[in-house]
DNA sequence: CCAAAAGTGTTATATTTACACCCATGC
DNA sequence: GCATGGGTGTAAATATAACACTTTTGG
């Protein structure tokens, strides 16, 4: 193929065959903390040849949104949730991937709270579950691939802005979040070193309550104090462990 | 809308109706460092109404390639370069981001080194300019906002990975390539601790010769040690300046 | 001899790591 | 009283930041 003779979109092409149009998708890899495990909610599917797997939650792209106006669709109607944490990961274009045809996909991840209101609203989606990430063998599609580089983004991003604080409940305890930084990353970390550092950040504000109804002593309540976080992201912000 | 009643791509759908077709298409955002400036890439565009703007050179996604076989498509073809840094981006989907209709464009960005050959190459495609980035006030389409997408990804990864010698020749001294980590980034580096710094790394090879033609003390040569850097790779590594 | 970049070490500061014990609560 | 997690400080090691002069080459 020389130079001169190639296609080129952004100059004089004039209109679009429809032989170069493609379907185009979302899913969704969405996040939650329950049970010291790091879960993602999943889709019976019931398509050939996958009719045993479970898939990502996806969708087609409609003509009138944007690709994250779809992911951020696709997460309302399957959870109930309409302030979601959502992330645009990558396009997934394999010419096979999908039976449909080509289906072009963007990939999504998403970080929610698994809660009780939560549940019930899944019961009237019989069809989906929670996996643990670490049991999970394989997806439907090329959704396995899917979820692991998405698994990857989010294990990077979690370390360098505090998007944490999506999977816990609005309060929690300093332990709480550690846990949760330990399950997400596989790592260990030092109890003392790590409240430090969080408290050294300033991005938590001590609600002034503790725990009820725990065997032990009760811990502190603490949320995530954004306002303080906006502050300070305009200068730079590490938040690494 | 419920949640019964949504479209599900990875369920129930069997079929994809035309009307849910879009065209594809990718745009390059190609650096090149040259002159003690980062610049990129653009061809005049003469779409309306984007008549005396530069684009980004991009394509429409063919039927039978990835959109990553694509960027590297529209890469060879105007750049002549077979061996490319290319990674994707981000995928932009506004409803009216071009004139042709709904067009879902996925940004790639890409690092390459200018040097002679490719002028000469680039002669041939007179329509091709670079432009350098700090001069760049508009672009066609939303091409700024995509090249400025690019541009923020490229700075944050080439701090934490030793990308930045794709803009270079294969032989540098230490300077040029404190240079290019200060224009890139646009901040100023410590001589002493910037060498220490990258010798520390053990990713750079002293090639054994030194400038030539220079009107001061020649300096050393290095070139990128791609073997160490692999092998370090999976340890873990942290390229922060 | 002048201009231009090459090349080189030390000190102070900040950050990170490693580590162990007593405390409060429910049962 | 015992099991469970809550809560706290210090010292060593490492990494980062600041800083100035002599050397070598071409013109």
């Amino acid at each position: 193929m020389t130079t001169g003779t190639i296609h080129n979109i952004n100059t004089w092409l004039t209109q679009i065959n429809n032989d170069f149009k493609a379907a185009v998708s979302v899913d969704c890899v969405i996040f939650g903390y329950d049970d010291d495990a790091l879960k993602i909610l999943v889709s019976k599917c019931d398509m050939p040849p996958f009719e045993h797997e479970y898939s990502l939650l996806g969708d087609i792209v409609h003509p009138d949104e944007t690709t994250d106006e779809s992911a951020k669709r696709v997460l309302i109607a399957k959870t109930g949730f309409t302030d979601v944490f959502l992330e645009q990961v990558q396009v997934f274009s394999d010419l096979n991937r999908h039976p449909l045809g080509r289906v072009i996909t963007v990939a999504y991840f998403s970080l929610i709270k698994i809660d009780k209101d939560h549940l019930d609203h899944l019961e009237k989606n019989a069809h989906l579950q929670w996996l643990d990430v670490n049991e999970i063998r394989s997806l439907a599609f090329d959704h396995f691939n899917i979820m692991h580089t998405c698994l990857r983004k989010m294990q990077k991003q979690i370390r360098e802005q505090p998007i944490g604080f999506n999977l816990l409940p609005k309060n929690f305890t300093l332990l709480q979040l550690q846990r949760l930084y330990e399950v997400v990353l596989n790592i260990v970390l030092d109890k003392r070193n790590f409240r430090r550092k969080l408290k050294g950040l300033g991005i938590l504000k001590d609600i002034g309550e503790i725990e009820e109804a725990v065997s032990h002593r009760p811990a502190r309540l603490y949320t995530f104090d954004e306002s303080v976080y906006e502050n300070k992201k305009v200068t730079g912000f590490n938040f690494e462990l």
